[in-house]
DNA sequence: ACAAATATTTAGTTTTGTCTAAAAATTAAT
DNA sequence: ATTAATTTTTAGACAAAACTAAATATTTGT
């Protein structure tokens, strides 16, 4: 696969949401920054090589083969992401672009050793899981902290109220994006949440877990 | 520059051996396993890029600014050659090929922190050395074990005799290509050696190491 | 110095991935 | 249901990087 397939095969799965769905072509133009005319020649072109399956004005689909490939794809990338933030301190929000470059380079004993090296971690800074060398991995849903059962971890990944003063409070409680929170326990009086940050277990209202978006591999 | 033309550039610099050297369009074209004419359409564009000098029919040689990028991508190379073998437990003959890809990533950052997580190593797994940031470096010289004065300390890159009884009585030793090699002390007697090889001294014979190739950094 | 051998360049194609403009198919609207 | 709007495909071109074959330069040998 060139550079370009694989980035086609990419975008066809995250538009598709891995299943068989059928991406349309000036969709994948647009995620491609490219013409709707060079999507079609690209798509035929993956479509005789067995990537994915195609039919003229009814959309692209990835084959069961172009679908592996997707993975080992995302797989490597969110490898990287990993590797990038806990071995080269990058945050969490400098990693794609770099990633996104490292996710073709072609070396099966590099990404395997990778993994070790790594400590087959589960999921990249961003929450998503990486899926497993076989292709297989968990999906990732977004829920606020205040909705999870107990005994979830998860990352935090956003905030539903962006206001300066409950940023400040974060920044405070030393509560960032990225951070790997898990909720032990509940409060039934007040609906507050005990939860473990950092090695630290801190207690938050109810209203704060309200405005935490996490992001769980169920 | 393009993925070719960083190749490019590497093997004129690699043919010209850093210097100002002119390099032919044949060995270029050897080098890079492809036609000269295919090396003389390369070449120009370099040169109207202001990476190369070319005169035709006179050869090409690297600008100061194709020199700057030339080490840039040497210094990438040999930083993730040392990852491979230091983290990732590759053998130092497995990691050539997977560096060639990964020294075309392109972030400053990436490179620096690396080197960082890497501990700054001044030579990669080859015993050639790596050049800093702004391009500085050391050459590195190839001598007979024997003939290095104490003190000196290389990686043992090869045999003048590679006769089964010699490669047999370095493996019982667990001396290895690759391995780091410093030069402790020499027995003024018989000419043998103390050497500090895997945080262990051993004496050698004169003839032993007569016979085992140190690459230094001078 | 001149012919032969070698090295290098030019000219014309090919492949990959892109583009624009025009044509055709599909979908939406009255 | 027929026209209008949108989407998609086709046709023809282009740039990058390679190739083959032919044409020039240069170097070598006598």
């Amino acid at each position: 696969m060139t550079l370009s397939e694989e980035d086609y095969i990419k975008a066809i799965y995250h538009l598709g949401k891995g299943e068989n769905t059928t991406v349309s072509t000036n969709a994948l133009a647009e995620q491609m920054h490219t013409k709707p005319s060079s999507v079609t020649d690209m798509i035929k072109k993956l479509s005789e090589k067995g990537v994915a399956n195609y039919k003229p004005y009814k959309g692209v689909s990835l084959s069961e083969y172009g679908e592996k490939i997707a993975l080992s794809l995302v797989r490597k990338h969110r490898l990287w992401e990993v590797f990038l933030v806990d071995k080269l301190d990058f945050s969490w929000d400098e990693v794609h672009e770099v990633a996104e470059q490292l996710e073709h380079i072609k070396s099966e004993k590099l990404v395997d050793q990778l993994d070790k090296h790594l400590g087959y971690p589960d999921v990249d800074p961003h929450g998503d899981p990486i899926p497993s060398k076989k292709g297989e991995f968990k999906k990732a849903i977004k829920k606020l902290l205040i909705e999870v059962p107990i005994g979830t971890s998860g990352v935090c990944v956003g905030v539903k109220d962006s206001s300066a003063p409950f940023l400040k409070f974060l920044d405070k409680n030393k509560i960032a994006l990225g951070d790997t929170i898990a909720v032990v326990d509940k409060e039934e009086f007040d609906g507050s949440l005990y939860i473990q940050i950092k090695q630290k277990e801190i207690h938050i209202s109810n209203q704060i877990a309200s405005n935490l978006y996490l992001k769980i591999t169920a």
